[in-house]
RNA sequence: GGCGGGUUGCCCGAGCGGCCAAUGGGAGGGGACUGUAAAUCCCCCGGCUCUGCCUUCGAAGGUUCAAAUCCUUCACCCGCCA
């Protein structure tokens, strides 16, 4: 069943490299295994990048094996400088506690705690790392890494030849080596995985290993995900798309994956769905066939949302944008229809007066626009809408006639981005 | 420790006393075409109480009628030498 595992994998185009694959499909098939990646708090939030590697967990433990997501407490106070070409500037501790509390929250949704058998277990590398002396490290770990071995992998080579790294960073793979012996040591856990770029401090988690306790273990990475385009995944043009509520409204998530691009889709239904086979061949086929129908992004956009925010909310969200990108009459959905959609945009309420400010200052208080000039911008350039109708005029300002149900007021920036004004009388 | 080079708007990168809110590219935004897609074409892209005013060119001072551009000090980075 496992081999099975491994070869679906591959199929989604989620395995970058492995150590030996056939050891590991050995020991894979052998016994359910336990098996770590880990998170560090760089944010408040995990972001729709970080679900590649947490649904290949989930992947992994729906095959029968047991997953220690682990929160880097530790690892995030030091900051890793793989990816990067400058050093990180630190985070407060206080501030990585309450990340790495909010985190572990997160985590939760994603794998099962509460299995039988292979429950996912949630550690804290801080937790091994706080008591430990310098001399500890020194003598006990540090001994075991080979300077000349640290200075070629890629994350150093990179910094040493331009931006600079310090000695902070550069210790960086051996917290994260030294975490993988704990896990080993503790939990027999015997497989990392991680994206790609962190083939260099999962080695040298197995270096360790070797060398202090002669056990061996295995490595699999996972390609950091590109769209097709080249440009980087998960952004949108307002930052990272969270997997926060509060960060990213689930009505905003749905709209992001949703807008996927077509050559796109094949490739995040691979990754992101649970549909099997014969499911995301046929859902490619509807690209194919009638791209225009855009069933494929809908199949997407509604299991993912439905993943991290759940069904009642995808449901919503799903519910919201029918009515909104629908070809009908905003006028002619009922109230409650109407409200219910509106409910999921960036809003804002006014009261209800003789005069109102113009769809400028409107548009700019739901946050849509960042100031003034960008809204007057996008009115010269006819991309302003109020109830989807062109308005013109930078002075234009909504009357009472122009209420929907009395007291709504959709505005709508160019194409897409609708937002929501509630009158109260 | 010494010598040299650098720090410009979201990013890269020109500018090197006035014509500079600052060339160019990318990202981003709007329009046309579409399918809430891509490609393509056109336009925009610091802010505001917008024929003007205000804040930006690592930080703080100074010279000048006038500075991103000159001087001084400080911070950080990069090279070479010790």
């Amino acid at each position: 069943m496992t081999t099975a595992l491994i070869e679906d994998l591959e199929w989604r185009g989620l395995i970058s490299q492995t150590t030996d694959r056939a050891a590991l499909l050995k020991d894979l098939n052998a016994a359910p295994i336990s098996f770590y990646l880990g998170f560090d708090p760089t944010a408040p939030s995990l972001h729709v990048g970080n679900l590649v590697v947490l649904l290949v967990m989930r992947r992994f433990q729906l095959a029968g094996h047991k997953p220690i997501p682990l929160v880097g407490g530790a690892t995030g106070l030091v900051g890793d400088p793989s990816g990067r070409n400058e050093e990180r500037s630190l985070n407060e501790e206080a501030t990585v506690a309450e990340w790495v509390a909010r985190i572990r929250k997160q985590l939760e949704k994603f794998l099962d705690f509460g299995a039988s058998k292979n429950s996912a277990v949630l550690v804290n590398n801080l937790d091994w790392t706080k008591k430990l002396s310098a001399l500890e490290l020194l003598r006990d770990i540090g001994k075991h890494f080979s300077v000349n071995q640290m200075l070629s992998k890629d994350s150093v080579a990179t910094r040493l030849e331009g931006g600079g790294i310090s000695y902070t960073e550069f210790s960086y793979q051996v917290l994260q080596g030294m975490d993988y012996l704990e896990l080993y040591r503790r939990n027999n856990c015997t497989l990392q995985i991680g994206g790609s770029d962190q083939w260099g401090n999962i080695i040298a988690g197995l270096d360790l290993i070797r060398k202090a306790d002669g056990g061996s273990a295995h490595a699999l990475t996972i390609p950091l995900m590109a769209k097709s385009d080249g440009s980087k995944f998960g952004k949108t043009a307002g930052g990272s798309v969270w997997l926060d509520r509060e960060m990213t409204s689930p009505y905003a998530f749905y709209q992001f994956w949703i807008n996927t691009e077509d050559s796109d889709v094949e490739k995040y239904l691979k990754v992101f769905s649970f549909k099997d086979r014969a499911e995301i061949a046929r859902l490619i086929e509807t690209v194919k066939v009638n791209p225009g129908a855009r069933e494929a992004h809908r199949e997407l956009a509604r299991e993912i949302t439905t993943l991290v925010h759940g069904g009642e909310q995808c449901a919503n969200v799903e519910a919201a944008s029918k009515a909104l990108f629908g070809q009908g009459e905003l006028r002619e959905l009922d109230q409650e229809t109407l409200a219910a959609a509106l409910s999921q945009l960036p809003n804002s309420k006014i009261s209800a007066k003789e005069s109102y400010p113009t769809w400028v200052d409107l548009i700019c208080a739901t946050g849509v626009v960042d100031s003034k000039s960008a809204a007057r911008r996008i009115v010269k350039e006819g991309g302003a809408y109020l109830n989807n109708e062109k308005i013109s005029g930078e002075d234009f300002a909504p009357t009472s006639k122009d209420l929907v149900h009395g007291k709504y007021l959709i505005l709508r920036k160019g194409k897409r981005d609708l937002a929501s004004v509630e009158v109260e009388s």
